[in-house]
Parts: structure tokens; C-alpha cells; sequence
RNA sequence: GCGGACAUGGCGGAAUUGGCAGACGCGUAAGGUUCAGGUCCUUAUGAGCAUUCAGUUCAUGCAGGUUCAAGUCCUGUUGUCCGCACCA
């Protein structure tokens, strides 16, 4: 078969009949599968791409044939710095290198011959959806989750902006890899810790993959604690630390301040001053990596003043030291040597005193804090309670007195969303000298991103030196005004482009609530893992805020997700161009076709876990395509009976229904490599039955037919040929997939395993629902010469598995 | 350091969730078809011992344990990958 040209041929005739048109109509029964947007890079589709929309459309392809409108869009992630980089790079503007890769791109996709309905393609560079990006930007800011302020910030010094927190893990930027530092500059942040509690709470109910549930879950890091007021010693300044550990408050020696605190300059004694002045300085220096590093040593210096432990009076003294963050917490925290290892780390380093160390460890005579939970003691009116008891009842007791109280903290921070960039939407707020930040109004969004701009990176936002963006006038006085000169993190945009699709023409409106909440939520979401915290995270803070806002009538965008493992060159490694070990898509597709492609994806891994690189692979699916297209074809050139079905039509009927009912299953589980397996094994089947039996039966047929029908999701353009080939009407897509008949899966005799001992010793054939007794004695019979002389002790038999003789 | 996942033939990978380990495919070998090569078809294929047949021992990173029965459960250990990284 001339696997190109029935590609050309059926991806015209699906686009002529429109084939994958979505039926609003049929609402009531949608599916949305949505595979995560690409980003429209220089390069062309990868492998990567494939295994991402070539199995997902598999999958989309076969909930249709089970009688779900299928709704699966696609578009582009179309803002963002690499196409600005590019631009730099080259002079050309990122306008038109990422429109000119979309067109590229949307060629490619088409050419895999998916279901994608075009109709409802967004891209987030245009002023018509990035409108309404900023409308949200507007409605999070009204409702109190959008806010200003002057913070430290991660700084990429190589991309000259600022990062999310999300962007910056590990202390280097996302992007380029280059060591994050810090910067202080007012920044726009979303308030996504105002929904911690939520996003948390809400994790068990998603159908999500665990290790990206647990990655959520300690992202956010709630922890429950207390906070407690020392007061400062011959002053009226106080102030509290966090603690989760309230029960060994008695074995306070120190307490520690962050360095970026605005206590520290309150509590510095002037002898001391110099000395903490020149700490602060070195640590702002540092950069993230370096102070992230647990390996690094700990240093400090003291304030000269002394705090009052509330709890004893015990004056104790304050030091300064940078493994205390600024932003978690109180800035604060208690110094309990005896009861933590970084405090006892700390404390011997400084030569501060430690209470009471109560571990030895085994063989060494060195001390250890005895950091796990215990009894309480040296702790006047709790002792002999119970950590967990202890820790309560001393805030308590504490907020009884007004120097405490219980607090939860979060791991999570606001969303930092403003960029120095220019390829971004613009944050449509105007900057008045007298009214102060003013919202742009609604009916005039967009805020157009202007063409003409000198975007050369110098650290400062590139629409600032754009005087015609730049410069306005006030909407609420009227007076002139500058706009905010930032661009949104392109997070922003993919936020909320699962609500775009169903509604994407939608001039009025970001989208219609009353259809988006038929539409959605998403049925399923298939994407890269690498996404655990930013892009799953903030569509879910998005959900929610609108839901909050009355727009959405759901709690959570993504009902069920599935990440797709990653192909390696066939050297093992992340294919790279640099390596020279990148697997082009276009090449092999050239050779074999998107069908062969796309099924030796699926078949040569596991789904989730993707693999290297294999090129054998690919001649074993063109191998099983030839098979399949010659039992298909002798299955129409014979003659058939009619006449009821025999040993041999039983068993081929059986492997055919059991078959659909292996394929059925794997696909709905993403369990693709099993599902073509289960297939090629009726193939096998049928050619078994063509070369055994003369005369062949009706059945025969009906399983080329089911073949066709269950083949059909895994290789479109194939199964819909040989669905014209058997004579069948257009499309093999409009019909039902086949459903299996348990009837048919009853076996009258059914083949169990003897063993004696455990061990296997032979096999025995007994009637299907034979009586326990039937089945010991046939399978004492099947074994008689190896049970002689053996006293049989007892039998177990397994249904349908097993017989264990005990001797 | 903390948290999580994984480890199965020469290779990619299966295993109904505690029940015949190695499905399916690749590769390899022998044979058949073919003028020949390829395609195609048949058979074999975890390792070892034995071999006329029957057989038998060892095998799921390593060491123990629970069980009639363990790739699967438990304890310890090694290695690889991922996430977090002084979060008090």
C-alpha cells in the first residue's frame, strides 16, 4: 500500500467532509482531551511532539468511536523570550518568526492526521485572545488578587528579568541556566497563596499521577505551627517567631533573625553595628545558589540585644544570620540547639550554648540533638507530655496570655507575573502621578503590544523607550500618564487557554459561562511532567479565581491527567542538537508513513516512560501493517459457510472478543504497547485459522471487520483505506467500536497448572466449572507417577489458575 | 540531607495485582518458498546440567523474612532517575 498517498487522499476527504467538525449540539455527550499547546519554536516538530499527539489522538479517536463528541482543539503558546532572543539574534521581529512558525507547525500537526478541529485554534500572541488575558489580568486585580510591590526578586542576568519562583528552582533560571541572583524591584505578583488551602485540599480528589500530586502538595508545604512574641530586652520592641516545634520552646538559646529583616536594624546595638551592617551587605551578594547550598557553612553575627523567652523569662541573645529566609514565616526563628540539627550546627559553629544534647550515637561518643518526637522535660508545667500534646498546650497557654497563637505557613509565595521582556502582553494598568495605578477599562482592551520597538536587553522593559506606548493620559483625570512599561510571564496566557478553545471567536467575551461550563472541565489533559508546579498549578489558581468571581461553575480544569514519557536518542541520551542524536519525525514519516510512525510509538514503549530511540522498531509496525492488510484481503476473496461454528470458529471468536476487550481496556489506561500486542496476537489468530481450516466460516469476516474497526484509532489513514477496501460506507470514524461478547469468552475446558509442593510438575485439562473435587483428583491422575510414595497433606486449588498438591 | 519512583532475557517491554515469570515485538539460529537477494512462511530461542525420551537445577539489582505460593508483600542494602533543598 502506498502509505502516502492514502495520507493525502483521507486527510482531504476529512477535511472536505469535515469529518472532525465538533457537533455542539451533541454537548451532553462531550469528552475534552486536550493535549498541553506547543510552544511555536524555530524547530520543527520533534519526536517529542509525536509522542505526545500521535498516541493522544489514538486515544481521542477511540472515545469517539465509543459515541463521545470528542472535543480536541489545538493551538500555540505563542508570547514568550525565546522568539525574543531570536530576534536579537537576528533582526527578525518575533511577530513574524513566530507567525511563520505557526504555519509550519500547523502543517506538521496536520500531517500526523489527527482529530484537531482547527476551527477553535488559539494563538496567544494575537490581540483577540491577549485581550482577554488581560481582562483577567483586570479581574484578579478588582477582586483583590492581583497587587504591586517592591520585593526582592530572582533576577536572570542572562535574560534580563525577573522570575517566578517557579521559574528560578534550584537557583538557576528555567530558561538559560544561568545563576539566579536577587534584585529589588516592584514587581506585579498574583495572590495564589490566598487559594494554598484549596489547591491543597483539592489534590486527592484529581485522577492525577501521583508523583505530580505529592510534587504539588510539598510545592505548597503547608505546615502547622505556632508563632511566639519574644520581647526585646530593655526595649518596647517585640516580635514573633514560626515554629512547628512550640514543645522545646523551654530549650531556647538564641533566637535568629533574617538577614533582610526590618527588625535587624531596630535591635542592633551600636557596638555591633558595624558588624551585622557588613554581614547583610556579603548575603545580599550571595546568590541563590550559594545560599540554597545545605553543604555551605553556617555563619551569623550577634546584635548585641538579648530577647525574653515567654515561656521562662530567659533572656537569650539575637543574632543575625542568612539560613533564616526573609520571606518564610516571620522572618524569625527560635534557637533550640539541643532539639534541632541546623540550630545545633549553628550553635556550635558560633560557640553558642546548647541546653542539654540528649543522643549519643551509637559507637561515638559525639553528641547529637535529639530532634525526633519524645516526652517533655526541663519544661516546668508540661513535662511528661507528649510532643504533639506539649506543643499545643503551650500556645495555648501562650495566647492566653497574648504572646501566641497558632499559624499555618506555606511553602508557596505569590506568582510573580511582571517581565522586563517585550514579546509578552502588556499589563493593562496606567501609572498616574495623582490617581496612582489606574486600571485600563474593560472597552479598552486590548492594550496593543507596539510593533516598533528597540528591544536590545539592558535590564530595563523594552516598552519604556517606546514613547507612542508609553505615554497616555489618565482615564480617571484625564491628566497625562505612563503606561506600566511590563510585559505578563507567558504563564499567564496558558493559564486560561483550556476556557479559550470552546469559545474562541468570542468577541465579547474571554468566554461564554454557560457554555464553558458545559464544556468543561477538561476530561482528560495530557502533557510533559515538567509542568508539575508552574503551568498545573497556576491553571488551577485561574479555575478557581474565576469560579470565585461567578464566571466558572467548576472547581478544578483538569479531571485526569496523563504525562507521556520522553524519547531519547538511540544513544540513551535527551536528544540534542549538540549530541547529534535528534530523531527527525519528517524523515521517517517521509519512509513509512504518519501511521507507522505514530503506531511504533506507541508499541515500542511505555507510554509514561518513553525510551531511546529504536529504528528496527519501525520495520517491525510496517511488517505487522503488511500482515494485516493481506488477512484482510484473503478474508474477502474466500467463500463462507454459514454453518454453526466449530472447535476452531469458537476458538477464533474467543480471541477476537477477548481481544476487544484487552484493546478496550488498554486504551482507556494509556496502555498502548499492550493493546497493539493484544492485537497482533488476533492477527496471528486469523492467519492460524486461515491456513487450518478449508472451509471458512461467516466469523471469518466478522473478524477482518473488527480488525479493521479496533486498528482504526492507531492508524487512521490505514484502517479507513481497508474499511473501503472491505466495501464499508465512509467514515470507519462514525462507527462503534466494537464491543465485546463475554459469551464468548467461556471456554468449555479450561487448562490449570499441577504442582506439587509449588513446584510445577505438569498440566491438567478439566470441564469449565468443574466441581474442586473433579479438578483434585484429574490433577492427581495428571501427576500419579510423581505422588508415589508421597502422603498427600492437603490441596489447594486457585479457580481457573492452579492446583497445589502439599506432600 | 529530606521526599518519591524504578531495577525483569542479547534488546524494547509484558505479567489478570500474591497464583504456570518472560505476553507481544526486535534480534539470533535452522528449515521452506525464491534464479538470487529481500519479502513471505515454519520451527526454536532466559541460563545451566543432562539428553534417546522423560527430566532437572538456577533465574526478576543484592541479602534476609512472611506464605502452600513472592517480580509482586515486609525488613535491610546497592545502583539509577526525578523532585525539594537551611521552610524553623
Amino acid at each position: 500500500m502506498d502509505y502516502k498517498q492514502i495520507e493525502s487522499k483521507w486527510q482531504k476527504k476529512w477535511a472536505e467532509t469535515g469529518l472532525y467538525k465538533f457537533n455542539k449540539s451533541n454537548v451532553d455527550k462531550k469528552y475534552y482531551c486536550l493535549e498541553m499547546f506547543s510552544y511555536p519554536s524555530g524547530a520543527k516538530l520533534h519526536a517529542g511532539h509525536w509522542y505526545n499527539y500521535g498516541p493522544s489522538d489514538t486515544f481521542a479517536r477511540f472515545k469517539r468511536m465509543q459515541g463521545y463528541e470528542v472535543f480536541q482543539p489545538m493551538g500555540f503558546d505563542a508570547f514568550g523570550l525565546p522568539a525574543e532572543n531570536y530576534a536579537i539574534k537576528t533582526g527578525i521581529h518575533p511577530e513574524d518568526s513566530t507567525l511563520k512558525n505557526i504555519e509550519t507547525m500547523e502543517g506538521q500537526l496536520k500531517r500526523i492526521g489527527a482529530t484537531y478541529d482547527w476551527d477553535y485554534e488559539v494563538k496567544t500572541c494575537l490581540p483577540e485572545y491577549y485581550k482577554w488575558t488581560q481582562w483577567m489580568f483586570t479581574q484578579l486585580y478588582k477582586h483583590g488578587l492581583a497587587y504591586r510591590k517592591q520585593a526582592p526578586v530572582n533576577w536572570c542576568p542572562s535574560c534580563n528579568t525577573v522570575l517566578a519562583n517557579e521559574q528560578a528552582q534550584g537557583g538557576v533560571c528555567e530558561r538559560c541556566g544561568s545563576t539566579v541572583t536577587k534584585k529589588n524591584l516592584n514587581q506585579w505578583f498574583f495572590k495564589i497563596t490566598a487559594y494554598a488551602d484549596e489547591l491543597l485540599d483539592d489534590i486527592d480528589k484529581l485522577d492525577w499521577p501521583e508523583k505530580t500530586k505529592l510534587m504539588q502538595k510539598n510545592w505548597i508545604g503547608r505546615s502547622f505551627g505556632g508563632e511566639i512574641e519574644f520581647q526585646v530586652v530593655g526595649s518596647d520592641v517585640k516580635f514573633s517567631v514560626f515554629t512547628t516545634r512550640a514543645d522545646t520552646v523551654f530549650g531556647v538559646t538564641y533566637v535568629v533573625l533574617a538577614p533582610e529583616s526590618p527588625l535587624v536594624d531596630l535591635v542592633t546595638k551600636p557596638e555591633q553595628k558595624a558588624a551585622v551592617e557588613a554581614y547583610k551587605e556579603k548575603s545580599a551578594q550571595a546568590t541563590e545558589i550559594d545560599r540554597m547550598s545545605s553543604t555551605r557553612e553556617k555563619t551569623g553575627v550577634l546584635t548585641g540585644s538579648y530577647a525574653i523567652n515567654p515561656v521562662n523569662g530567659r533572656e537569650v541573645p539575637i543574632l543575625v544570620s542568612d539560613y533564616v529566609i526573609a520571606s518564610y514565616g516571620t522572618g524569625a526563628v527560635m534557637g533550640v540547639a539541643a532539639h534541632d540539627e541546623r540550630d545545633y550546627v549553628f550553635a556550635q559553629k558560633l560557640g553558642l550554648p546548647i541546653e542539654r544534647v540528649l543522643k549519643g550515637k551509637e559507637g561515638q561518643n559525639d553528641e547529637l540533638p535529639f530532634c525526633e518526637y519524645g516526652i517533655l522535660c526541663n519544661s516546668g508545667e508540661f513535662d511528661g507530655m507528649t510532643s504533639e500534646d506539649g506543643k499545643l498546650a503551650i500556645i495555648k497557654k501562650l495566647e492566653e496570655e497574648g504572646k501566641g497563637h497558632l499559624k499555618t505557613n506555606y511553602r508557596l509565595r505569590d506568582w510573580l507575573v511582571s517581565r522586563q521582556r517585550y514579546w509578552g502582553a502588556p499589563i493593562p494598568v496606567i501609572h498616574c502621578e495623582h490617581c496612582g495605578e489606574v486600571l485600563v477599562d474593560e472597552k479598552d482592551l486590548p492594550v496593543l503590544l507596539p510593533r516598533n520597538v528597540d528591544f536590545a536587553p539592558d535590564g530595563e522593559s523594552p516598552l519604556k523607550k517606546c514613547d507612542e506606548f508609553i505615554n497616555t493620559t489618565c482615564p480617571k483625570c484625564g491628566r497625562p500618564a505612563k503606561r506600566d512599561a511590563d510585559t505578563l510571564d507567558t504563564f499567564v496566557c496558558s493559564s486560561w487557554y483550556f476556557l479559550r478553545y470552546p469559545d474562541n471567536k468570542n468577541s465579547e467575551k474571554p468566554f461564554d459561562t454557560e457554555w464553558i461550563n458545559k464544556m468543561l472541565p477538561v476530561d482528560k489533559y495530557i502533557g510533559g511532567a515538567e509542568h508539575a508546579c508552574m503551568h498545573l498549578l497556576y491553571a488551577r489558581f485561574f479555575t478557581k479565581a474565576l469560579r470565585d468571581m461567578g464566571y466558572l461553575n467548576f472547581d478544578e480544569p483538569f479531571l485526569s491527567l496523563v504525562h507521556q514519557g520522553t524519547i531519547l536518542g538511540t544513544d540513551g541520551n535527551k536528544m540534542s542538537k549538540s549530541k547529534g542524536n535528534v530523531v527527525s519525525p519528517d524523515d521517517n514519516i517521509a519512509k513509512y508513513g504518519a501511521d507507522i510512525f505514530r503506531v511504533y510509538l506507541m508499541f515500542g514503549f511505555n507510554y509514561v516512560e518513553g525510551g531511546p530511540w529504536n529504528d528496527n522498531g519501525l520495520e517491525s509496525i510496517s511488517r505487522f501493517f503488511d500482515r494485516v492488510e493481506r488477512i484482510v484481503k484473503k478474508c474477502y476473496e474466500v467463500n463462507y459457510d454459514d454453518a454453526p461454528m466449530q472447535k476452531a470458529e469458537k476458538e477464533l471468536n474467543r480471541v477476537r472478543h477477548s481481544t476487544i476487550k484487552s484493546v478496550t481496556n488498554d486504551l482507556g489506561i494509556f496502555s498502548f504497547n499492550t493493546a497493539l500486542a493484544r492485537l497482533m496476537e488476533f492477527v496471528n489468530a486469523m492467519y492460524a485459522y486461515e491456513s487450518s481450516v478449508e472451509k471458512k466460516n461467516a466469523v471469518y469476516k466478522d473478524c477482518a471487520k473488527d480488525l479493521v474497526l479496533l486498528l482504526a484509532p492507531f492508524a487512521p489513514h490505514f484502517a479507513e483505506e481497508l474499511w473501503e477496501m472491505l466495501g464499508k460506507e465512509y467514515s470507519v470514524f462514525n462507527q462503534a467500536y466494537p464491543v465485546c461478547d463475554e459469551k464468548a469468552l467461556v471456554l468449555d475446558e479450561i487448562e490449570l497448572a499441577v504442582q506439587i509442593n509449588s513446584k510445577l510438575k505438569g498440566k491438567v485439562v478439566v470441564a469449565n466449572g468443574a466441581p474442586k473435587e473433579e479438578i483434585e483428583k484429574a490433577a492427581k491422575e495428571a501427576v500419579a507417577s510423581q505422588l508415589e510414595g508421597l502422603t498427600i497433606k492437603k490441596i489447594i486449588v486457585v479457580p481457573g489458575r492452579l492446583v497445589n498438591i502439599i506432600a
